[in-house]
DNA sequence: CAGCTGAGTTCTCTTTAGCAACTCAGCTCG
DNA sequence: CGAGCTGAGTTGCTAAAGAGAACTCAGCTG
């Protein structure tokens, strides 16, 4: 396979498409809510009430969105108890949901590049420690700095599997 | 609203839910294949045929991502010849499109240090120029290197808006 | 001019999402 | 005690999106 260039790419075809690390995070995390539910966790909007109201999702989804993040451990059900009520649930990251973060942080400063109105961007994230403003970079071992477009060549990893059929 | 904590969170749910850059950004590229698009596009697969039979998807589905990738101008369709064969069309991302690559990229981390089976990651990705391996990290302004769980606040910014209703 | 190719479109069927109403447990209040 | 409230879901119906296969269409070759 070949493309306009004549350029010969080494057959990034011919290996498997769902193999591939983005295809399986996709998997847990690429339908139309679950990063925005995850967002939302990792702002702290937690409950199930408070889900639905703020993204605008249907509670059934929700429900099943819920349920396969806290199967696939990117999230944990936990009871909490505000006096004077019952024992409830919310929803808080994992550790692996929380390493998530690099994730909605590179679709922010995206978005926030070329889909902000005049104003600006709609919300700022910064260290939590420090205050400063918070940015995604993509660096080689080398020491680069790869800028806004890196790039990036991809060469087959020791779990590549070559497409069947 | 509070969590369980107590503590109180500078009100993330007072704010539009489809104002933040996630949400917008996910609007155009958070359906179920059009990141696996992007990525093949990014790795040479630019042709009709080549990206179904590469992906697995639907031909009426890939059609329907594709124009809305070149209406999002994400993508460029444009001609291309081999002899013997008349004028065809391929998609290339556009500059915009390959700014997406941090966002592809952040995935396949999380996807390699999460998902990869015993054999390693599926795929190597390395700076194009001096052939090192590249990672996606998150930095603030300050110096620091947050780490793969940054600990992140989101302040509302000069574009937020606050929720209707 | 018959057949091939790449790039789609059209059609039918299944899956997923959206919406509204309903359930259910335990709490408070009268 | 029983009625009503609240948060966290479930159930059932409709609408939209995706899967799969067949069909179209332009221009090229033999």
């Amino acid at each position: 396979m070949s493309n306009s260039t004549g350029w010969a790419v080494p057959e990034y075809s011919a290996f498997d498409s769902e193999t591939c690390s983005i295809a399986r995070t996709l998997a847990l995390v690429g339908d139309r809510w679950t990063l925005l539910v995850l967002r939302d966790l990792a702002n702290g909007v937690t409950r199930f009430d408070d889900l639905t109201t703020h993204l605008g999702i249907a509670r059934n989804v929700l429900s099943k969105r819920l349920a396969a993040l806290v199967d696939a451990e990117l999230a944990v059900r936990t009871g909490y108890r505000t006096e004077g009520s019952r024992e409830r649930y919310e929803y808080r990251l994992s550790r692996a949901g929380r390493e998530l973060m690099p994730i909605l942080l590179a679709f922010m400063g995206w978005g926030d590049r070329h889909l902000a109105g005049p104003q600006g961007p709609p919300a700022l994230p910064v260290h939590a420690d420090c205050g400063a403003p918070v940015r995604v970079a993509v660096t080689c071992e080398a020491g680069h700095d790869l800028g806004e477009r890196p790039r990036v060549r991809v060469q087959p990893g020791p779990g590549s599997r070559r497409r069947e059929g």
